[in-house]
This record gives structure tokens, sequence and C-alpha cells, in this order.
DNA sequence: GGGAAAAATGTAACCGTTTACATTTTTTTT
DNA sequence: AAAAAAAATGTAAACGGTTACATTTTTCCC
């Protein structure tokens, strides 16, 4: 195995200093165009490569940023990373993807570790457990920005860039009444994650607007997994009177429910109509197909990602960092799961 | 903002030695107790954090591994995630995750990316479009290890973990033919990928061993990707003969395939039987629900961190590093999709 | 209590860059 | 051709840990 060349063996072998080299090595233009081309081909013949830590050591600076996703297999994520890629790839900034599973215990972990590998900067959504953001205190302290994507924690110090969650469930719920749907239950997951709670608040105020009123046991508060759903598909279908309509916060859950529905002989959407979350891509491979609200991940990504630059900047010219939210439009996409009265096409 | 403590700070508070300060804190038992007491509260206390890149500069060593994956979307590929996880996180390596997103140039970009990170190994799945490994030669020549999983180029000099492609591939056409199908499509990626290779062969050869042709025309290769899919399924809807059986090696693009046909009014599995790949969600999600291939991402994603883990002691004791590679099994999931003959219960 | 062994601590070099400042070389001006 | 200005290069001190080796302190035993 061959040894590292480091500045200092070109330095020698060419009769240079280190710090021309150096320099030479950044395109730094105080070289002189000669000296610069001998080094930088003698430095690629002898396959040279920067010694980052020592780089980042110096300079306090690791150009890398973290990202923090609360689950990766998801249509959504993925395209949220896309976003975020397509900003920072035209950057200096490298990117660190770390997931945290839903876990509050790998959120954390995560968290500490990206603080150990100095990141200067995180985007970060949520997991499904987390209560507090004592963990990302460290970074606080130190002024290295954190942006916070779809999942976030609405009072906090933090840039929060979200979708309008309240108005997505308003528009699910408005659509169902719209449908004559006069019962309509909520699967969704626990309130103290915001999304849940703002889908679930305008759930209520819909139904209020449309004078129905709210009734507890059509609340159904679970971790949106698949026995979760099978269990709440198997209880609606008991209840009396039954739900005539479903707003579910998550398509993989709907799809769920909606299987169990069907294999309980309950006909989608003459009996129940049913509204999804995310437009995934299962929304359009099941039957009936899948209404459901639609957020295009990669503006999330990329407006998620700018501020985070823009933070970085502030700090860069020791402005302090402006916490300036955002919200990303989203869309209700109707297919047939929910067409109790009108047809498609 | 408050400036970061170093040992240095911490050893003159204290009136201690910087190498006393460095033993402490990495609990060395060349320290006594109360010493290192005194140290570690006092650290805690000034919120030290040790520098990461001082210690990887002089240790010459990460503790990082790097993971490369052709996509996150993906129900599998999350799993094999969590195994690698399962048995990094007894160790002291770290995870950075990178995805090529399919993409040959972000897969070169991430592999340059992590060798200057300085990744003591690689673990990598290929992208679809990755026709050579050159981009992996620079691990090669500092003895980095890396082991593939999933998606491998056979005749590398690497390790790779895969599942056995061909024998799935032989099983999925079986059992096709056992429900009486004499005449069966394969819709599929690039045959330059080891596992697209691999299954189109365990097709072949299962026809072959029951006596039926392989016909060029009922051979389907794409991207797997929506479009290529619906169109696939609107000419295998015109063939004549048309097909009574499709093996197609990807679940989700086998759902799209059968919503297509099943929109052209043709019957599933009456008219076509059809088999997918990967035991996705999705596969239980749709009607009928989908025959596919299970394989245990979690087992794959525990044996490539062992292999690579395994290597890395290998290279530490100064043993050359051994290639051995390794299969894991994987198991036909017989669902409705595919039961001509027989029905499940 | 004296001397050897063991335990604890200290000194200083090293890892490989970056960069302020100093010095040398080249170019321009008069 | 000398002086001044500009360009190019060099010197050396960081950055913050780790660790071989040296030194000091403590423990143990006769």
């Amino acid at each position: 195995m061959q040894k590292e060349v480091t500045i200092y063996d070109i330095a020698k072998e060419l009769n240079i200093s280190i710090a021309t080299v150096s320099r030479a090595l950044k395109d730094d233009p105080s070289v002189k165009p000669a000296t610069k081309k001998k080094i930088v081909a003698f430095a690629n013949k002898k396959g040279y490569r920067s010694n980052y830590f020592a780089s980042s050591l110096r300079k306090r600076k690791t150009h890398t940023i973290g990202v923090i996703m609360h689950e990766l297999n998801s249509h959504f994520m993925v395209t949220v990373l896309a976003g975020i890629e397509n900003v920072l790839s035209k950057t200096v900034y490298d990117i660190i993807i770390a997931h945290s599973a839903e876990s509050a215990k790998m959120e954390v972990s995560n968290t500490n570790n990206l603080f150990h590998k100095r990141v200067d900067g995180i985007l970060a959504s949520l997991a499904y457990e987390t209560q507090d953001l004592s963990h990302f205190e460290q970074y606080h302290k130190k002024n290295i920005p954190v942006v916070f994507f779809d999942r976030v924690e609405e009072k906090s110090k933090w840039i929060n860039i979200t979708i309008n969650n309240r108005q997505a469930g308003y528009d699910a719920t408005q659509h169902l009444i719209d449908q004559g749907c006069k019962n309509i239950a909520h699967v969704t997951g626990f309130l103290t994650r915001n999304v849940y709670q703002h889908r679930f608040e305008g759930y209520k105020k819909a139904l209020k607007n449309n004078g129905l009123a709210f009734k507890e046991c059509n609340l159904f508060i679970n971790d949106l997994q698949k026995d979760a759903c099978i269990e709440v598909a198997q209880q609606i279908a008991k209840m009396k009177p039954r739900p005539d309509g479903i707003f579910i916060t998550n398509d993989i859950s709907a799809a769920i429910v909606m299987q169990t529905l069907k294999d309980l002989k309950i006909k989608i959407p003459k009996d129940i109509a049913i509204v999804g979350f995310n437009n995934d891509i299962v929304c359009t491979l099941v039957e009936p197909k899948l209404t459901t609200i639609n957020y295009p991940g990669i503006t999330m990504g990329e407006v998620a990602a700018r501020s985070l630059l823009n933070s970085l900047n502030e700090k860069d010219n020791n402005t302090k960092i402006s916490k300036h939210s955002n919200t990303i439009e989203s869309k209700l996409i109707i297919r047939e799961s929910s067409l109790k009265r009108s047809t498609l096409k």
C-alpha cells in the first residue's frame, strides 16, 4: 500500500515551498500560472489527495451539511432529498444523510454524531417519537444553523419549512363532505407531532364550518403501521353508525385500511369514501385509486436547503441568523377512492 | 457564540498536562481514577467536545463507513440499511449514507466524496447505470475495503453479497409453469446489471428444463420506471399469441403492469399470471395480491457489514484482505396474482 | 527506611493543511 | 538605470488532538 502524498512531498520534489503548493492546489490567483500548472500536474501524477482533516482542522469549517430524515422509505422523502441535492450540489457543501427510522433514540444519536463530525449546518425532519429538541441545543450554543422541514416543532426557535397542514386537512375533509359524507372518521398519528395536530385541526374546522359535530369516537390515533391500520379498519367496519368517509394522514396506511375494508365486503367509495395523504406511488396502484394530498417534495427540499444556505451566509457575515419560516402549498388530488357522487373524466 | 473548549483549556485550568487530560477523556486506565473523575466532570461542565479532525488527523482513522445505495425509496433497501446499522452500531464505526438515485454520475461523485472524507471502508450497491468500477480503484490502491451488496459486478476483485438471483429467477418461472403457463414474458432491467442478467438466466433455464422455447419477443428490457411499464403492458395486451404469464423483476413495476392490464380488461391471474420481485409492501395492497420473491434485507445488511468489519480487521492485522463472497437465500412468496390453478388458504 | 517496581503524569513531536506576514523576484515608472 | 510598485514565493505559527518516551510519584517488600 502506497504512502499518502502530502504537500510536503510535492514541495520537496519540486523544490518549492509548501505555501505555494497549497495555494496552487486551491487555484489561488497569487501563484504564477506556470508554477501552478507544474504543481497541479505533479500532484495528479502522484495521486495526491488533500487531507480533509488537516484542512478542516485549520479552517474550522467542514463544508458538510447533515440531513436527518425521519424515514427514507417514502416517495415523498426521497423527493425532498432530491430537492436538497439540487440546491446543495451547486455549492461547496457536501451532504451526509442520517436516518432516524422514526426513533427518538436514533435521532438523538444522529444529532450528536453530526455535531461531533462538525457539520456546518443541519436539515432535519423530526422522528415520530421525538418529544423535545434539547439534543439540538448544542447547535444553538455554537451558532450552527438548523432548519427543520415537514416534521417540525412549531414553537421552536428554529426555522421551519412545512406545508399548510391545517389547510390540507381542511381540504381533505371538505372534499369528503362535498361528496356527501356526514360521518367522517379521522385516522392519524399522535397529535404531539405538528403535522398530525394541524391536519386534525383542519379536519375539525371543516366539520364545524359545515355544521357537522366532531365525535371523539371517530378519531383514531395510532402509529399508522400495518397492524394498527388493520385493527382500525376492523373497528370502523363494526361501528354503528358506521362512518361514511375516512381521512387518513398517510397513503400506505390508507391503502391498508382500504384493503382491509374491502376484504370485509365494504364498498369503496360507495359505503366509505377514503382520502389519504402524500401522493405516494401506491395511490395509483390500488383499486380504487386513492384520493390524496400532494405536496411538492422537490420544492420543500429546495426551500429548506436555500434557507440553510441563507443562514450560513448570515453567520459568515456575523449577522444574526434570522428566523424566517416558510410554508409550501399543498393540493388535493381527487381519484376514485373518494368519489361517491361524481365520477372522474 | 462561545469559544470552543480544548484539552489545552482544561489542562491549564486544572493545572494538569494535556497528555493526562487526553488520556482521561479517552478513559485510559493509566490515569488515576480521582484525576479522571475531576477532568471528565470539568470537561462536561465546560461543554468540551473532542475535535474529530484533530483526532482523525493524528490517528489516521475516521471510524466512519460509507454506505452507497442505488436507491432509498424501497422497502428492501431500508431493510438492508437496518441490518447494516444493527451490526455497526455495536462497533465504534459511524455510518455515512450516500445515495446515487440510480445515476452513474452521482455514484462517482459519492464515491469520490467518501474517499475524500477518508471513510475506513465502503458498503455499496451499484446504480442501474453504472458500467465500470474504475471509481473504486482509488480505494483499492489505498487498501480500503469495499463490500458490494445486491447490485454487484460479478467478476470484480471485491467482496460481493448477493442473493441467488439465478435460482430466484428459476423459481419464479417454474412456479408460473406449474400454474399452467406456457408462454411466459419476462420484463426486466438492462442485462448489464448482474441482478437482471442472473434472473434472466434462471428464467431461461426453467423454460428449457420444462421443454419450453425461449422467445426473443417475450423479453422486455427497460428501466422499469412507470412509463416503460405502462407501455410494456399495452404491448403485451396486444400480442398474438398473448403471454399467459409475466415474470417482472420489480414489484412496483409489476403492480403498474398489472394495473394497466386490468384497465385493458385482462383478468389477473386467469388470463395472465404475474410474479414480481422484492416483496415490497405494495404486494399486499394491490388486487390481486402479488406473488413475489422475498429476500431478507436485514440478513443481507448484516452479512455485508460483518464482511466489511472482517476486512477491516484483516487490514489492521496486516493480513491480506480475503475475498469471501456470500449468497443469501431467497424465497418465492405465493399470492393470488399467479394462482391460475390452485387457490390460497 | 531504602531500594525496586509499579503507577501516574509530563514533555514534545507529530498528523497535513492554511494563512498572516516577511522576503524575494519581476515589472513598471521616471 | 535606479526607485517604486506589483507579483510571486517563502517562513513559521497555528488548528487540537495522540502517543512514544522521559520523569516523577506512589506503593510494596525485606
